[in-house]
DNA sequence: CTAGGGAAGCTACACATC
DNA sequence: GATGTGTAGCTTCCCTAG
């Protein structure tokens, strides 16, 4: 048996990468506040500068480039707002406002549809099982076992599970 | 100045706001006054939401009011301007609406009396503005409506009950925060509060800790479950901000309510039954009060006199220790001797019925201790050791402690092979204490004691007794009370043997569950399967069945042939059983296979799929569902066994409207989902693979469902699935492999083409879907030509078929179709180019937009 | 000095209007 | 049913309060 269980493929996830925890501890924070299930999914887009600065590591050899532009984006961008800022608030208490058409009934029904109403579970919260890595690589029967994810240049006879020493 | 001239100079500033006080009460009496005033406010309420101006003029009118009502009591100003501004809440205009009711609800905090017809119309008007389309009036509305609340607390009061509908049910967040904060705490409103504790947004669920809770003042309010509940749902929020809120809620509020002691808070939270929450209350507690947790001092008297309360406050004390490291306040606890030492006194005081549940919960918190303590000192653990064995002997343990106290005595003997033969001792023990008789030679041969077996029996002896476990030995499965029938058809010998053998079953669940042992390298090992574990099997006795097939299940997990050689067993279990034998059934085979891999489910491969899938799709049985959903995503995520087979029924089940209810089926699947698909892009691919299929299929499921079943669109579906396969979403931990399944998308768009061709005229709706994901996909510029040639061939012979299209998708469809012309252009250039020019980084992340493109 | 709140800008979607 | 309008939800940036 110890060599069929020594030529037992690898399939962890882990074994394209070096580091087991690194992934599932990344998992875990990036699914942290999308638990409760399909309805209340949010889809996150992917930061715009995340990906830019991605891009920027990838270009090194446009580093200098990259941050001339940037200087001059920005400071192009604070004139902008400046000049955006001066939004008037000024209200004119001066002239006398027509009642008629201020005070014009709705033609239309003003209230919100029936079918607006609706709610999802009260706009409640399912209760939380608290899902992570944990729970879905440890065995149903040991609980205390995490399932042992190691790559592939492994060497040991032992069985892919294993007692987790914490 | 006049009057105009004086509001709108309080546009300006705050800080002027008093003089111009002044020069407004000099303007009263004139005969124009209130149709200026009221003018004035005619300007106002046209201004739209968010200006700062208007925020000020109305914030001077309200401080004129209050000043003219200081100064000249009889001045009844505020119901004229009431009056005035009702005329504007059903205006036509949403901003006319917003600002009215945003002026009457502060107005109406200043009104001191009011004739009834007036209130009456208010009363009205606003009850039907809190169901304004625009939730920006509804918020307002909801406001003033608020003023309008008494104390009534009768079962009928339509403002109250309003409210509490609109703190349910109103769509926007803002609308139910607003509710929130201004709704009076009664009990009635009560409840209604205490549950927006769970409100979808995080916001509104920090302001019941922060805002709303610690008006009740005192917590003793609540009952005890209330208050469990409430913590629970605080210090447990996925979001830091809610804990934080409900910590800093319990750490100053609460703690003072009583007395500032945290023993006495303990008391009010039933620790007993609330274990979990009681160590994070201190835990949170410790976190904000760090100077309460570093003066904890634990006397020798405290010790001696440990009640519920005060144990779990040394636990914890003890684990945060451990923990941060923190060595020397460490050693206010005990040492291992002495700790043994009172866990005896403990044992001991558990002869006293009366206190019996409160000891097995100090109990526990000791052995959490011994759990956490340095067992370098020799005399220490011989003491220990000995103490928990004996309690395991003589004593009648629950559960959980007897799961602590073997998982200490793993950690406290020297090897596992030392382990076993202590636990050997003990379970022979149990086993004799229940099946002493008067005349010995009564004894079924298959019951025999342990003891007088030959313990050298290796595993191949065991082996070959479990192989006589053929499904057709297997007794049929009994009636569901089979504890009830247990009692009447055995004799009191035979009940006094069977608990005994359940108790030595739960001993050698906990401990199978902490050795790794080869089975082969181990004999106390197979003696235990072959003389408790097997017979029990066997048995009869739906608990002892079920208990002894766990315990073989956990010896598989030591021995690949013996697990092997057990799947039909299990199999044949999950056909012929009931539910808790088919979660075993679910449980055991899924264990086995991650241990040992796929390969040794090659003879039944067939048959376990089967087995999941059955389970899966088994709308009826909720747990199983969920826990074949689990075992099946644990296979997918580490072994790969049959992704092809299993992918589409999980995402349909998670997407499935019918599987609402079952919360964890769909939290487990949402975890799964993204690791599996984002771990690689294998994965990827073959969610890829599946995704049309799976679409058209729940397309399917939605028209079929009822409106209020309705909840999620097929392309909010769409969408999910689409950014699982979305390439950028990888987890990669090297930046080149950032290249992998660029073309998934552009892959999906050719399958979503074929499946076009496919459906029928009458499936416009979902023609029109599809046609709208293929502007939804992330499809790089820097494929090759042929990629896109490929997709746009696809297209010309979709447009061959001359289907027929609505304007917007033929729209859609030309857009798409020109992008991907452009595409190939591009890629055309470029890959004449680079025959030249070796590479081109510039575009290599560029996505095209087929909005935008030409 | 940092985090959290608020404003601005953007996008996708829903609704209304013709 | 094509079209424009409006709103919700998101990100990013900025300010301010602790």
């Amino acid at each position: 048996t110890t060599e069929e269980q020594q030529n037992q493929q690898d399939y962890s996830i882990s074994s394209i990468y070096s580091s087991f925890n690194e992934v599932y501890g990344y998992f875990d924070k990036s699914l942290k506040h999308n638990w409760a299930g399909p309805e209340l999914w949010r889809i996150q887009r992917l930061k715009q500068k995340a990906l830019q600065d991605a891009e920027n590591r990838t270009n090194s050899s446009s580093a200098l480039d990259a941050a001339s532009t940037n200087d001059t984006a920005t400071s192009i961008v604070s004139v902008d707002k400046k000049r955006r800022k001066e939004v008037d608030y000024t209200i004119d208490f001066s002239e006398p406002i027509n009642e008629e058409s201020l005070f014009a009934p709705a033609s239309a029904n003003l209230q919100l549809p029936k079918n607006h109403w609706r709610t999802l579970n009260r706009n409640l919260l399912p209760d939380d099982y608290h899902i992570d890595s944990k729970r879905l690589l440890r065995l149903f029967l040991k609980d205390n076992a995490l399932i042992n994810a190691r790559s592939n240049s492994s060497t040991t006879s032992q069985p892919e599970a294993d007692v987790d020493p914490s | 100045m006049s009057v105009s001239a004086v509001v709108s100079a309080s546009q300006k500033s705050i800080a002027s706001h008093r003089k111009l006080c002044n020069r407004l009460f000099l303007l009263k009496d004139e005969n124009d006054f209130l149709p200026d005033l009221l003018g004035c406010l005619n300007a106002l309420i046209r201004i739209k939401r968010g200006n700062p101006n208007a925020e000020r003029v109305l914030r001077f009118i309200i401080t004129f009011i209050n000043y003219l009502q200081q100064k000249i009591p009889d001045y009844d100003l505020a119901q004229p301007i009431l009056k005035h501004l009702l005329k504007g809440v059903d205006a036509k205009d949403k901003v006319v609406r917003y600002r009215c009711c945003q002026a009457i609800a502060r107005v109406t905090n200043m009104l001191r009396e009011i004739d009834d017809e007036l209130y009456g119309t208010l009363r009205s008007k606003l009850l039907l503005r809190v169901r304004d389309k625009e939730s920006t009036v509804r918020v307002e509305a909801a406001i003033a409506l608020s003023r309008l609340q008494d104390q009534d607390e009768t079962d009928e009061n339509e403002v109250r009950d309003t409210l509490l509908f609109l703190l349910q049910s109103d769509p926007s967040v803002d609308v139910r925060r607003a509710v929130l904060l201004n709704v009076e705490v009664s009990n009635k409103t009560l409840p209604f509060i205490l549950e927006r504790a769970r409100d979808v947004d995080p916001k509104n669920r920090r302001i019941v800790y922060a805002k709303v809770l610690p008006k009740i003042g005192d917590f003793r309010y609540l009952n005890i479950r209330k208050r469990i509940r409430i913590l629970k749902w605080g210090l447990k929020d996925r979001d830091e901000t809610v804990q934080l809120a409900a910590a800093q809620m319990l750490s100053t509020s609460w703690i003072s309510n009583a007395n500032n002691n945290l023993l006495e808070l303990l008391e009010r939270l039933d620790v007993v039954n609330n274990e979990e929450i009681a160590v994070l209350v201190l835990e949170n507690f410790f976190k904000l009060r760090p100077e309460i947790f570093k003066d904890l001092q634990f006397e020798e008297s405290f010790w001696k006199e440990l009640t519920a309360e005060s144990s779990i406050l040394a636990r914890v004390f003890n684990s945060i220790c451990v923990q941060q490291n923190l060595t020397e306040l460490n050693e206010r606890i005990p040492d291992l001797v002495q700790l043994t030492f009172f866990l005896e006194q403990q044992y001991v005081r558990m002869r006293n019925e009366t206190v019996y549940e409160e000891v097995c919960f100090v109990i526990q918190q000791l052995l959490h201790i011994c759990n956490n303590m340095n067992l370098g000192d020799e005399i220490g653990r011989r003491k220990l050791l000995g103490c928990l064995s004996n309690s395991l002997t003589t004593l009648e343990l629950p559960d959980q402690i007897v799961k602590l106290q073997i998982e200490l005595m793993v950690k406290l003997c020297t090897s596992e092979l030392d382990f076993c033969s202590l636990m050997m001792e003990v379970i022979t023990d149990v086993y004799e204490q229940g099946h002493e008789t008067p005349q010995q030679e009564q004894v079924e041969p298959n019951k025999s004691s342990p003891s007088e077996l030959d313990t050298d029996s290796d595993a191949r002896s065991s082996l070959s007794a479990a192989e006589t476990q053929s499904p057709d030995v297997i007794p049929e499965v009994p009636a569901a009370n089979a504890e009830e029938k247990l009692a009447t058809q055995l004799n009191e010998k035979d009940i006094k043997a069977a608990f005994s053998e359940l108790h030595c079953l739960t001993y050698i669940q906990f401990m199978f569950e902490n050795i790794t042992s080869d089975f082969n390298k181990n004999h106390f090992l197979p003696t235990i399967l072959q003389s408790i574990i097997i017979p029990s099997v066997r048995s009869h006795d739906a608990p002892i069945r079920e208990k002894g097939l766990k315990c073989l299940g956990l010896s598989c997990l030591l021995h690949r042939e013996l697990a092997k050689e057990n799947i039909t067993l299990y199999l044949h279990c999950f056909t012929n059983g009931d539910t808790s034998l088919q979660l075993i059934s679910i449980h055991v085979i899924c264990d086995i296979i991650l241990m040992f891999g796929p390969s040794i489910a090659e003879d039944h491969e067939q048959e376990i799929s089967d087995m999941y899938l059955t389970a899966l799709s088994d709308l009826e049985n909720q747990e199983l569902q969920a826990n074949a959903a689990e075992a099946i995503s644990k296979f997918l995520m580490i072994v790969h066994f049959h992704d092809d087979l299993f992918i589409k029924p999980l995402i349909i089940q998670y997407f499935e409207p019918n599987t609402f209810e079952n919360q964890r089926l769909r939290q487990v699947l949402g975890y799964f989902f993204p690791v599996y698909a984002f771990g690689s892009y294998e994965n990827q691919r073959r969610i890829g693979n599946v995704f049309c299929d799976t679409l058209l299929h729940l397309m399917e499921i939605y028209d079929s469902l009822d409106d209020d079943d309705r909840v999620l669109t097929p392309l909010n579906i769409a969408q999910q699935i689409l950014d699982w396969i979305d390439f950028e979403k990888l987890y990669m931990l090297h930046d080149n492999l950032k290249l992998e399944n660029q073309d998934l998308h552009l892959h999906i768009a050719d399958n979503i083409i074929d499946a076009l061709v496919e459906l029928e005229d009458d499936e416009s709706k979902d023609k029109k879907l599809l046609i709208s994901l293929l502007g939804k996909l992330k499809i790089p510029r820097t494929l090759p030509s042929q990629s896109y040639a490929h997709t746009i061939s696809k297209l010309e012979t979709f447009e061959q078929h001359g289907i027929l299209l609505d304007t917007s998708s033929s729209n859609m469809l030309n857009k798409f179709a020109e992008a991907m012309e452009y595409n190939k252009q591009i890629a055309q250039k470029n890959e004449e180019e680079t025959v030249h020019v070796v590479s081109d980084t510039e575009e290599d992340t560029s996505m095209i937009d087929v909005k935008r493109e030409p």
